[in-house]
DNA sequence: CAGAATCCCTGCCGATACTG
DNA sequence: CAGTATCGGCAGGGATTCTG
């Protein structure tokens, strides 16, 4: 059992995706990878989220220490978003996932034939 | 761009997440590990989960080939749930997870004290 | 024992318009 | 450019009761 900021999980990795699981946390990680990106940068390279949601998702990652903002006080606004070294530190999952994902989908059609023979014995 | 059962995927990351994502899947595969379990084992080791949950989530873990169900047609009924080779393959994933969000908890003080301190350069 | 059925509600997420 | 503000849908999740 484990304790984080007001929230109990009976394992970390429920405390894992609390911080990065939802719709867009783990995308906007992997986009970020080693790079840096301005806002709209960000919002070029996942189209589908909204300026709210992406906004929303960047300050919570930010209060959870994986993603730094650094903003230039300047005319037109610029700000910079990057990985910390906590968020680089999930790149190596988030890769394996990505992986895990690919290989999933090319073999789904064989594993299911595979798991219906099963039964049919 | 990855297309699987009419929704469509910017990276197969998002995919992973769709068939792992929730409260509870990931935690639901970790504690199946190699082991076989009964839905009253499973409620158990998951002492949070309500059975409409449960039974929904394994439901879904099943159609997406990750959870064998077993059913012994007797009275009392007995149902032992499993993982499927897809599903094992995802133990290294949830083990690392599991292993960052620990990792991630213990360093969280000194890493957000070293962050703000950057800040105030 | 292993669930199905029913009712209900929070909060995640989205669309749109606006601003320093 | 980098966001807020406001409104609102709806699906994920929950409590409780019932059944083969």
């Amino acid at each position: 059992m484990i304790k984080f900021k007001n929230n109990e999980y009976q394992c970390s990795m429920e405390l894992t995706i609390a911080l990065i699981g939802g719709k867009w946390k783990a995308l906007i990680l992997w986009h970020l990878g080693d790079k840096t990106l301005r806002y709209s940068e960000m919002r070029k390279v996942i189209p589908n989220v909204t300026p709210k949601m992406l906004t929303q998702q960047l300050r919570e990652l930010e209060d959870s220490g994986l993603v730094k903002r650094l903003i230039y006080t300047q005319i037109p606004p610029k700000v910079e978003y990057s990985l910390t070294k906590a968020g680089q530190s999930l790149l190596p999952i988030l890769d394996t996932m990505c992986k895990w994902g690919q290989n999933y989908a090319n073999e789904y059609e064989h594993n299911m034939q595979e798991l219906k023979l099963a039964k049919e014995e």
